[in-house]
DNA sequence: TCGCCAGTGTTACTAAATAACGTATCGGAA
DNA sequence: TTCCGATACGTTATTTAGTAACACTGGCGA
């Protein structure tokens, strides 16, 4: 991700944490950057790793905790078919976000789905869906 | 899953594995049986308990190898979000899936995704969609 | 008969995530 | 100001998930 658009998504962070009444602490501050700036999804362990020369003893609870936090803020998704993570500089409450994910080089691209499917169910309420496209970007495919 | 859509399923395991000259062995059986006959998703762990009174002495691979061949097969599908692995009564090659998952109550509905989302990136080419709809199926939204 | 090979057994390990509890810090109530 | 409760973080330990690597077997074809 670039580095302008990273400096946004930390801008809206602070912005979103002053509405919620949350707090961006250095930790959760500093675990967005990592996810931000790295280069495609990212594990937690790597991040743990990452942190470790700057913040000392990060042990697992550490990143997971600050993971879900920006989770919830919605500024981190998880990519569930990868264990791993990537940043959100879209605006977007809850839900929605689609990613398309290169096999080759490992940028992930998120649209904002159009969510509801049409064959869904018979009276299933969807509280959140989890869409993961798992290819090769324009870039890779040829 | 009932016991008439579970024995379907097996027939046409059976059918499947003679058309691609592959052996449905014992092992690979008796898990397709326990996911197919299991109350919503299983995981991977509770599938090996559910094998060790009857197979002595099943380990972490047995189960997972069994797993990755049934899902080469297009038997089983994983959820990615879950970490866990619902029989499929359907009969399709490779890929679309879109699951409904009800978080009460656990059962999976499947549905054939209208497969080709419309706001993939220019030039994307998907191989693999994880669709996973978590929610309140129709009888628990009451 | 020999040698290959798919399937399984087995050991050991890596990776992913959480439970449980202790400690620090801050801001509001008394 | 002092005390209290809440939030965040530290720490230890454990659970859960998945794989690597190698050994063994039995069937099948040369
Ligand atoms: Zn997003
Ligand atoms: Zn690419
Ligand atoms: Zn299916
Ligand atoms: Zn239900």
């Amino acid at each position: 991700m670039s580095r302008s658009q990273s400096s946004q998504a930390l801008e809206a962070a602070e912005r979103l944490c002053q509405e919620r009444g949350e707090r961006l602490t250095p930790i959760r501050k500093r675990v967005l950057e990592l996810v931000l700036g790295w280069d495609g999804p990212v594990k937690a362990y790597d991040l743990l790793e990452a942190l470790n020369p700057e913040a000392g003893t990060a042990k697992p609870p550490t990143v997971y905790r600050a993971l879900d936090f920006l989770m919830g803020l919605g500024l981190v998704h998880k990519v569930e078919a990868l264990n791993a993570f990537v940043g959100c500089t879209h605006s977007h409450d809850e839900g929605g976000a689609e990613l398309f994910i290169c096999s080759d080089c490992g940028t992930v691209e998120e649209r904002h789905g159009s969510a509801t499917p049409t064959n869904a169910p018979e009276g299933f309420k969807i509280d959140r869906s989890v869409i993961e496209h798992f290819g090769h970007c324009r870039n890779c495919t040829h």
